[in-house]
DNA sequence: TTCCATGCTGTTAATTTAATCAGCGTCCGG
DNA sequence: CCGGACGCTGATTAAATTAACAGCATGGAA
């Protein structure tokens, strides 16, 4: 997809809104309208030029005869998934863009109350809970954690996944591996539960 | 909502098929040219009735002013989405209608070149292979399988998720628990290579 | 300088589309 | 037999919409 003057950049983030808020396409009135343009024709213009760039399809003779192209379609999935994190850049907040790996499309129902984003789990420590190093931790944002529950915490700046253990004021982090010791920060020590885990996710190396 | 009659049902049928072909919703023109109405009224009246229980909504004065309500939206997912496959009966084959429990909608990108079906694991016997009971194996149908992966096979009618190896002309399916043992088909019997697994997901149960 | 792409205003004709009115036939329950 | 829901034809009208033409201005490249 060729490159996008601003303004034709604009046009085309309109038609996704209005795709998205009214599930059809707007017609060349309500771009202008949108856009402040007085003629509708600035619209028209505009069109032809996404569609000469590859952005976008018209279909002659037919009212909101616009569809996204192939391409501007991909680009509405990845800005709308959850964002998979890879690396924790130390100090930045989990979800901070700069973490952010791709977006995927998953089906909420799959994932209980609500998912917030993707994890990528390094290490064994979690091996007996099923939780291989690569999966795909499924974290639902939130400070709360039961006991048993797979959280993600962070500990002085450092992120991990481990279980959650409280008994009365005393929270531990265990492994599900004999290799690992269990984690007991220090009594006052920075422990933020940043999430809990709802789903696991495997692909590739079965 | 409200049951549909036999042909409001096909005009909704036909407004998702239109939706998802051209992206956008059909006039009452290209309704009725579809259903073989000779006129545009006949539409219009499907549609007004479809709006009264609750199918769809009409955006009034706006040309081609149809959108799925919330519900018949849903059941799109779920007409579209990778079957859960749960049970699967005796003698049918695996995707056949009556195994399949529901749909979810997964991104294709997650799961390598393809996936087909969605399969509940029963047991423990892939346990050390971070397969637990309750999992969901990302299936792909192939009858092709390589040393080492997780493949789906009939043998004799009972379906079951192991281990591929093949040496010479000998085939094992291994599990991963040292509480199973390895199944060696007789040579002759019916072992059939249903699909292999290009994913696990798991949900709720952590 | 000239040419061209971009980005707009303003207008108009032709076509598409929604929306409504008047009818007709069938089937079903009261 | 009546009333009502369903399913449709056919025609009409008003409004929404596309698509085109004529211009004007700016800025960059040849």
């Amino acid at each position: 997809m060729e490159i996008l003057t601003d303004r034709q950049q604009q046009v085309l983030d309109f038609i996704r809104h209005h795709l998205d808020a009214h599930g059809l396409p707007p017609t060349r009135a309500e771009i202008a309208r949108a856009l402040g343009f007085s003629s509708g024709n600035a619209a028209e213009v505009h069109l032809r030029a996404l569609e000469r760039k590859g952005a976008i399809e018209l279909i002659a003779h037919a009212s909101r005869g616009i569809r996204l192209s192939a391409m501007a379609q991909e680009f509405t999935a990845t800005a709308t998934g959850l964002p998979l994190i890879g690396r924790i850049a130390a100090g930045s907040p989990i979800l901070a863009e700069q973490n952010i790996e791709a977006r995927y499309q998953l089906d909420e129902r799959l994932f209980g109350p609500h998912a917030d984003y993707l994890l990528r789990v390094q290490g064994q420590s979690l091996r007996d809970a099923g939780i291989l190093d690569g999966d795909l931790l499924v974290v639902r944002c939130t400070p709360e954690a039961c006991n048993g529950q797979i959280v993600v915490a962070r500990i002085d700046d450092e992120v991990t996944v481990k279980r959650f253990e409280r008994t009365g004021e005393r929270v531990r982090l265990l492994s599900a591996n004999p290799d690992f010791a269990p984690i007991e920060p220090a009594t006052g020590a920075a422990l933020v539960i940043e999430g809990v885990a709802v789903g696991v996710i495997r692909c590739g190396r079965l």
